[in-house]
DNA sequence: TTTTCCTATGATATATTATAACATTACTCG
DNA sequence: CGAGTAATGTTATAATATATCATAGGAAAA
């Protein structure tokens, strides 16, 4: 219960490269063992996100691939970002219209969000006694659950514990 | 194999004058005591979220208001939202973006949406044990919420004819 | 009463987010 | 090869949302 409170892409505020190589190559590896095509501008896609833990618009990617030499229009980078998501190697932020790396690509799981209103930085949890518990509550009503959208916007412990913004 | 959406009209659960007319008077009688300005075009963007489970768009919302006389433009639809929205009498589904009345107008809550993918009817429902997890979940990785999004995708009791609701 | 201020609304334009539709490439597999 | 599928290119447009400045209208101060 001690270790495995905060995510670490984003507790700390910079970007650690072997976590970034790892996603990179989990996803290589699911993608190859699923007969899955991580295309370049796909995997450019995904670079983006590991690389920008406050998220991306869908039109950001567009720029982001443009400099990068990919001369696209809209549907190429929400195509990549389907492809990512569909996936599980990515997820939309809905309350913010943005997109994020996951955490634990290629594991289909129920992510919770928190929004860091200061820093912007978006971490994903996966609560599974959350995830039981919304489970359990609307289950009482009767409904059954797909999908649930879990969005915590509030203040992050490292700008609460930093007395400026 | 398209399954045919089920109306919400048509849905088990109908729309009741009571609790219409009692949402009204609940929201009309907390501007008169905070002193809100329940304008014409206010109340009527209020009237029509009351009518529709299943939420409307702003751009529905802007259709029906100039259907009434309201001869709107977009900013006239958000700003009457916005008011809503603002003062515990409606939500936005961030999920659908769409926007429903609230169950509970004027009080501060943290809601929960449940949307049906077979008839598209959003129910709310404030699940004090649900938040109290969440804030427990989150602050253990010490962040501090503000504000909780929380939306639910699947089928409801009705469509699932999985007995009562 | 006139002025002042504040709130709400009107009106125009534009920004942002997302998808439809159809053409083309390119990859695979028989 | 040739047919079929997946991916991308391309153009256009839909859907959602906000910025900005102008106008109106009522409450309250002067």
């Amino acid at each position: 219960m001690t270790e495995k409170k905060v995510s670490a892409r984003d507790c700390l505020f910079k970007r650690n490269e072997g976590s970034f190589k790892k996603s990179m190559e989990i996803i290589e590896q699911y993608c190859r063992e699923h007969g899955l095509q991580l295309t370049p501008v796909r995997k450019k896609v995904f670079e983006f996100l590991l690389d920008e833990p406050r998220g991306l618009g869908a039109y950001k990617i567009l720029d982001l691939l443009r400099l990068s030499g990919f001369n696209s229009q809209p549907p190429a980078a929400y195509r990549a970002l389907d492809f990512l998501v569909e996936n599980g190697f990515a997820h939309k932020v809905e309350s913010q219209n943005l997109f994020v790396a996951c955490t634990k690509p290629g594991s289909h799981h129920s992510p919770v969000f928190m929004i860091c209103k200061k820093c912007d930085r978006v971490s994903e949890t996966q609560s599974t006694s959350l995830d039981a518990n919304i489970s359990d509550s609307l289950r009482l009503s009767g409904f059954e659950i797909e999908h649930a959208v879990i969005e915590a916007e509030g203040i992050c412990s490292v700008c609460a514990g930093s007395g400026s913004p």
